[in-house]
DNA sequence: CTGTTAGCGCTTTCAC
DNA sequence: GTGAAAGCGCTAACAG
């Protein structure tokens, strides 16, 4: 019944009798024409059925698609995260939608980055991807991108300072008197294991890694209060799940003497270890105190609440759009706040 | 640095010293030529920096792009329904994976469906989407379309039996002697109100939309059991929100006599309705029963545990995708579990 | 304001 | 296996 012609510039310019460019003018350059031809021909347009020139035509002509695509960290762990990445898509979804920009959600844990690169304008990578080849294609594409909770090479990013932020946490932490003290680190090493990182000259390569630059965050604060630790006390954990960080937490649960602080790189990591702290029948913060970093929702709803590090995330996506549609390639930082919770 | 230069199948070719169809064929059509000389096309074109054919320039000459689109029912609610959508994804990308298709997320909010269909073969949507001009836009196109979870004239979509779902869950309900019902619709009128339906013609035109199917299942459970339910004990609320759902709890809640049990039409209105239940000092379900519709996660990890209908999202996924796929336009059912709580 | 035209990068005949 | 050529649907430059 549905008697669909398909209709195309050209044909639609033949059956109203004017020129494609006219049309192609109507369209896309409002200057062009009389308000009122334009909007004849837009009304025209309307009737038949025709919704405006081919996206994909225009964008092989023009070079640009005014698409852009937003790269999840993992379409499930994205999920977790919850309100955090919500806020950070809205954000993102704002500034863009000012601009009439299309914003694409692309899940990184798939595999055909290739498939799609050619469709958009560049990319909006949000935290590591799952799967390590997307950074690999990002790195060759020639297309703009923009980094967010981490940094590639000669990419624009944003960021919050994880080295101060991790620097004042550890601050707060130590205002109560403390002795011992255990690092959980995340993809300290480069081995997807959990385990301690005795040697530092193990730690990963990436020198400008997230884990890096909170980690001397720790350590400066540390050692600012005439205290030290040392690698059989920090340990890597290659991934913020709940299982690697209750293995984690076991280790540092049962050494002597046990650790009056824990602090670890991420919510996730801390939410699990204080779950395995209070399976074992300590009170926190009395016997073990325990501290995170990201400000989840679940570590602001979990009893004792977490103490942590929280970020604005719509205004990381808001910085993280703009940076994309203005070229500068440069790195940003962020504010932060302390969360000051009861479990450290 | 970096000299990128931009590489076409035309100027790879020439550099080459092969007919650009050869290149072509390389990526495309094995069959065309021998290994050996296809293995060494391919090798040198990832020397030079040269991807393969260009996606946009590919799918206007071919017309399909391999790529489908889901439509999220909203980048925000969707991560409220956590594992869920999660699930749901999981099974789509599986299915599609296997078949080399990509997969794109497309926010349920967004405004500009047009920017973006002429790059993929066609739609997945999941929900009914936020904003309705997506819908409409949907309706317009001349695109493969499977809809999830609701129903749109001509598309093949993917639903649980809402019918038989809504009946076994009532007479799961009514196991409990129970006098006085009342039935909180979502979207059982064209209306944007919170209100009673007293007249059963006021019903939203659309026969086969979901809110009837569950309406009708409800109905024959009840009156199976020799019960009976009028218009002035059947709500409609406009959308599955707390806000809306409270509203009509206190509505119902301060009828007399008192229903001892309520049958929401989605878990986040059961919820809601509990709350509210509670505020005024009922007990469930001594006081009063009320049950949902979704088997979401807040509703299984609520005090009471709220009974429910549960479906299998991966499995609605996979099948979805495989719908996407064929090119059938059937409208499938899937399993569901009756999912028994203490609420109801 | 209109009409013509080249060409974006590719696929796919077709004849060799 | 190759090379030539048409054309997917469009834009932009140019001449009228």
């Amino acid at each position: 019944m549905n008697t669909k012609k398909k209709w195309t510039l050209k044909s639609v310019a033949l059956h109203l009798g004017v020129s494609n460019a006219t049309v192609s003018n109507a369209f896309n350059r409002p200057d062009q024409l009389s308000k009122q031809r334009r909007n004849d021909i837009l009304a025209a347009c309307k009737e038949l059925g025709y919704f405006g020139p081919n996206k994909a035509a225009q964008s092989l002509r023009r070079g640009t698609s005014n698409i852009v695509a937003l790269i999840l960290p993992d379409s499930v762990q994205y999920m977790v995260s919850d309100p955090v990445a919500s806020s950070f898509i809205k954000g993102v979804a704002g500034v863009l939608e000012q601009h009439n920009v299309s914003l694409l959600l692309y899940s990184g844990s798939s595999d055909n980055l290739l498939d799609i690169v050619d469709f958009v304008d560049g990319f909006i990578c949000y935290g590591n991807p799952r799967n390590s080849n997307i950074v690999e294609h990002l790195a060759q594409i020639n297309k703009k991108i923009v980094t967010v909770d981490f940094d590639l090479a000669d990419c624009a990013s944003v960021n919050i300072d994880n080295q101060q932020a991790a620097f004042d946490l550890t601050n707060q932490s130590l205002k109560t008197p403390t002795e011992h003290i255990a690092i959980f680190g995340l993809r300290l090493i480069e081995q997807d294991l959990v385990c301690r990182v005795y040697d530092q000259n193990q730690l990963n390569a990436e020198k400008n890694s997230i884990a890096h630059k909170r980690l001397s965050g720790y350590l400066r604060a540390i050692s600012q209060h005439g205290l030290a630790i040392n690698g059989e006390r920090i340990w890597n954990i290659p991934e913020s799940s709940s299982e690697f960080a209750t293995m984690a937490a076991k280790e540092a649960l049962s050494c002597s003497p046990r650790p009056e602080l824990i602090i670890c790189m991420s919510d996730v990591i801390a939410i699990a270890t204080i779950r395995q702290a209070q399976a074992q029948g300590l009170k926190i913060p009395e016997d073990i105190r325990i501290v995170g970093f990201d400000g989840t929702q679940e570590g602001q709803s979990l009893q004792p609440r977490l103490t942590t590090v929280h970020q604005n995330s719509v205004d990381k996506g808001i910085r993280a759009a703009e940076l994309f549609l203005a070229k500068k390639r440069v790195k940003e930082n962020i504010d932060y706040q302390i969360l000051v919770g009861q479990s450290g």
